[in-house]
Formats: structure tokens, C-alpha cells, sequence
DNA sequence: TTAGGGTTAG
């Protein structure tokens, strides 16, 4: 509408109308009309190009803003302050390392590299690209912190393994004294997962409370999950039937976590409820959908899924989408129909979906199918071990010792290593974690004792194990019992 | 007129 006018009037060849009009498409999400006014301006200054490179990275458009970057560098206009910061949002998304080191070199040369702001963003840059000692260094150099230097810092433990670390962090400015805000506090709790203290998770919660940052989505979405991701199913529903606003990842983290515990029933119940709330499903929403129909057994209400979102929604599936439908038909033992179901796919099947046709194969054993896709993975990831154990495992649960010697052979030919399994529990806020035949704890006598009183009283049960996985550290003898 | 971080699956 403001366009038409500008237009009638003939103000669009006015540069700072212009330069309003890219910045408020992109701000709309209207990448397209805003590049198309771009294209049209017949005059651009340094604020033109700034718009355009912004607009394209906060749309998520990162290639398009890194190519613009450079073609401006290549002309008349000098990039700025904010075209810097707006050139390295790019290369995170991008994890482009190369360009962002250049951009990094070019800010130095500029004296502008202890700007707190360019400090932030080039230290997002390097945890993005997985360089955390670049990000590191630039965070202990620096004369200034604050919340977003420090979540960023924080995020990039988290991204690149050290999730402890993390979360230690954390705890440090909190006792430190540091003032934290509701963007620092949802990014800690994003870290929570199986392997951390559900205790520490609880006195981030008490924080929330005390700071008033409940009533924050990012932080009530981020409860919710963290809650989920450590077990306490129950706390999350507490957290999301509380939140006085939902948006749709408050319904899809809820809908994830029925799924996560293996409530497919109320995961489909709570996004009926999100459609009678008039909340719109996002691509995420599917994806929780179909794990909760996978987990659930539910094959044809995942089939129906996957078609109202193409048909109804509009969402085009991701290979991520195609990998849920191949582990629930897989899960469901439908391994034929789901090798069609591939073969049928507008792309090449990647590793995801790969793994999840051999992952069915291997718990019900289906060699044909399951050298298929133990085939495509070799190829995809050659120093993946997985494919090779999974492969190892079909063979050995039908007896075929032959090949099963063959594919582990292979397997350490290539030099590919399994690691090693590992389980934990949180006792009186220590982790205890094992790994197989673990005598390393200090109670391990006592540990091993209940193991065997449970043992027995799963066989008096009637629990028969089974034994087609053994494969490794196991002697045969407990084979055979 | 252009501006750094955050929550959702696996």
C-alpha cells in the first residue's frame, strides 16, 4: 500500500525511500519484493547495501548476503560499522570459516575489531564454524562482556560438545554475581539433556521464578524441554499448562516430549488441541508428529500426516521428514514398502534415511534390504562404523557367521571404530556413568550384585533375552545360558 | 534509513 503511493508520487528514485522500502520488506519477511526494489534503485549508498545484506541474513538468505558483500566490496561504496556486523551473520550461517576469517582481517585493519558488538559477532562466527579457540581467544581478550557476548559464548560450548561446560559457565557468572537475561537463561536450558543434572535444571527454574523471566516464551519453551529431555514429563506439562502465552514452539516441544516418552496417543490429542487453538503447525510439528506415529505404531495416521502437510500446509518435507516415515514404516516391520517408499523420493536417500531403513533391518532382520542400505551408507559415510555393526548384527541374528566375520574384518581394514556405549544416573546431584563391563566404580561389587537379583527375577517372570546382538565383549558363555 | 545472542526433531 505505502509502496503504491510512493510510487504514484514518484518518490521511489528518492534513495532513502528506497533504502526504507528494502528494509521494511525484509523486515516483513518479504525477501523478494525487498531485492526487487533493490535491483530497481538506480542510486544506492552505503545504507542501501547494509539493508540488503541485513535483510538477507535475517531471513536466513545467507549465500545471497555474503555474495552482495562481496560484489559491494568490488564497487564504488565503502562498507560500514553495521555492514561488517551484518557480513558476519552470514558466514555463522554459512559456517563459512574462509570469508569470515577475510571479514575478520578486514575489521582489524578497519581498528574496530574491540567493538563489543563485532566482538560478539565474530566470536558467533568462529563457534559456528566449529573454531571455539578462535571464539575463546576473542572472549578472553576482551575488556567488555556482556549478556550477548556471554550466551554467545555459552552457545558455543554447548555447539561444539562441551555441553558441561556450558552449563558450568553458567553457574559461574550466576554466582559471580553477573546480570543475566531471559536470553542467556533459555539458551542455558537448551543445553539440558539426558547425560545432565535435572537438579542444576531445577535451580535454573527457581532463577526464572525469582527474576520474573517466566512469563518469557523462550525461557517457558525452554523449561519445557529441559524438563522432557531430563524425564520429568510431568514438570513439562506443569510449565506449559501454566504459560499465559503459547506460541508454536511451545505446542511442538510438548508435542515432541508425549513423543519423547512414548505417548504417541496424547502427542496426536495435544496437536488437535493446537488446531482447535488456530495455532499453525510448522515443519517441526511434523517431524515430532511422525516420531510420536513411529514410536507409537500408528503408520497410517503418519501416512496422513505426511500428506496434509504437502497438501493442506504447504510445507515441503526435508529429507529429515522422509527418515521419520522410513523408521516408522521400518519400525513397524514394513521393510519392503519402506525400501519402495525411497525409491520413490524425489532426491537421493541420504544418511539419515539410509540409517533408519538399516536400523529396522537389524532389529528384524532383513538381509536383502538391509545390505541395500548398508551399501548406500558405505558410500555416503565411509568412516561411519555404524552401518558396518548394524550390518554385523543382521548377519550374526541369522546365524551367518561367514559374513559377520567378513563385515567386522571390513570394518577394522578400513580402520573404523565403534565407540563405546555409555549410560549414567544422577544421584544426589554426582553423575555415575558406565560404560560395559565397568568394574570401575567403587560400589561396583555391590552394583553387579542387584544387576543379578534383578536378572532372576526377569527370568522368573518369564523374560527370555535376546541374544541375537551379542556381538562383542561378551564371552560366549553368558551367550549360551 | 542499515545493528551482535536465545527456545522446537534426531
Amino acid at each position: 500500500m505505502i509502496h503504491s503511493l510512493v510510487f504514484l508520487n514518484g518518490f521511489e528514485r528518492e534513495i532513502t525511500v528506497g533504502n526504507a522500502l528494502v528494509t521494511s520488506y525484509f523486515k516483513c519477511g518479504c525477501s523478494s519484493f525487498g531485492r526487487q526494489v533493490f535491483d530497481e534503485m538506480l542510486e544506492r549508498n552505503v545504507v542501501t547495501w547494509t539493508a540488503i545484506i541485513s535483510g538477507l541474513s535475517q531471513n536466513e538468505l545467507f549465500e545471497d548476503s555474503l555474495r552482495l558483500f562481496l560484489k559491494m566490496r568490488h564497487g564504488m561504496v565503502e562498507p560500514n560499522f553495521l555492514t561488517y556486523l551484518s557480513s558476519l551473520m552470514a558466514c555463522s550461517g554459512l559456517q563459512a570459516l574462509g570469508e569470515g576469517r577475510q571479514i575478520h582481517g578486514l575489521v582489524w585493519k578497519l581498528g574496530i575489531q574491540s567493538d563489543l558488538c563485532i566482538e560478539s559477532a565474530l566470536m558467533d562466527m568462529y563457534s559456528k564454524c566449529g573454531s571455539l579457540e578462535d571464539a575463546w581467544r576473542i572472549f578472553e581478550s576482551a575488556v567488555e562482556l556482556d549478556e550477548v557476548s556471554m550466551t554467545v559464548i555459552l552457545v558455543g560450548f554447548a555447539q561444539n560438545g562441551f555441553e558441561e561446560e556450558a552449563i558450568q559457565f553458567f553457574v559461574k557468572m550466576v554466582k559471580a554475581g553477573t546480570e543475566v537475561d531471559p536470553n542467556m537463561v533459555s539458551a542455558v536450558l537448551g543445553v539440558f539433556g539426558v547425560d545432565t543434572s535435572l537438579g542444576l535444571g531445577k535451580q535454573i527454574h527457581s532463577l526464572v521464578i525469582k527474576r520474573s523471566f517466566g512469563s518469557n516464551r523462550f525461557v517457558g519453551n525452554g523449561l519445557i524441554n529441559m524438563y522432557s529431555k531430563c524425564g520429568e514429563l510431568q514438570d513439562s506439562i506443569k510449565v506449559f499448562s501454566k504459560m499465559p502465552q503459547r506460541n508454536s514452539v511451545s505446542w511442538n516441544s510438548m508435542i515432541a516430549a508425549f513423543a519423547r516418552h512414548g505417548d504417541g496417543f496424547r502427542a496426536l490429542q495435544l496437536y488437535e488441541e493446537m488446531r482447535q487453538e488456530g495455532v499453525e503447525p510448522t515443519d517441526v510439528t511434523f517431524l515430532s508428529l511422525l516420531h510420536a506415529c513411529s514410536h507409537g505404531g500408528l503408520v497410517d495416521k503418519g501416512m496422513e500426516f505426511l500428506k496434509s502437510m504437502t497438501e493442506v500446509f504447504r510445507i515441503s518435507p526435508r529429507t529429515e521428514h522422509y527418515a521419520c516415515v522410513v523408521d516408522m514404516l521400518g519400525r513397524a516391520g514394513l521393510l519392503n514398502e519402506a525400501k519402495t517408499f525411497i525409491e520413490g523420493l524425489p532426491m537421493k536417500p541420504d544418511v539419515l534415511i539410509c540409517q533408519a531403513l538399516l536400523g529396522a533391518c537389524s532389529i528384524h532382520g532383513n538381509t536383502e534390504v538391509g545390505k541395500y542400505a548398508a551399501e548406500q551408507l558405505f558410500l555416503l559415510e565411509p568412516d561411519n562404523p555404524v552401518p558396518h555393526v548394524l550390518l554385523a548384527n543382521i548377519y550374526s541374528s541369522e546365524g551367518r557367521w561367514k559374513e559377520r566375520a567378513w563385515t567386522i574384518k571390513r570394518m577394522k581394514e578400513i580402520g573404523v571404530v565403534k565407540e563405546t556405549g555409555m549410560s549414567w544416573i544422577e544421584i544426589d546431584k554426582k553423575v555415575h556413568s558406565f560404560v560395559v563391563e565397568d568394574k570401575m566404580h567403587p560400589q561396583a561389587v555391590i552394583i553387579y550384585g542387584v544387576l543379578a537379583g534383578l536378572f532372576r527375577l526377569m527370568k522368573d517372570e518369564g523374560y527370555k533375552p535376546d541374544k541375537r546382538f551379542i556381538l562383542y565383549y561378551l564371552d560366549q558363555d553368558v551367550k549360551h545360558n
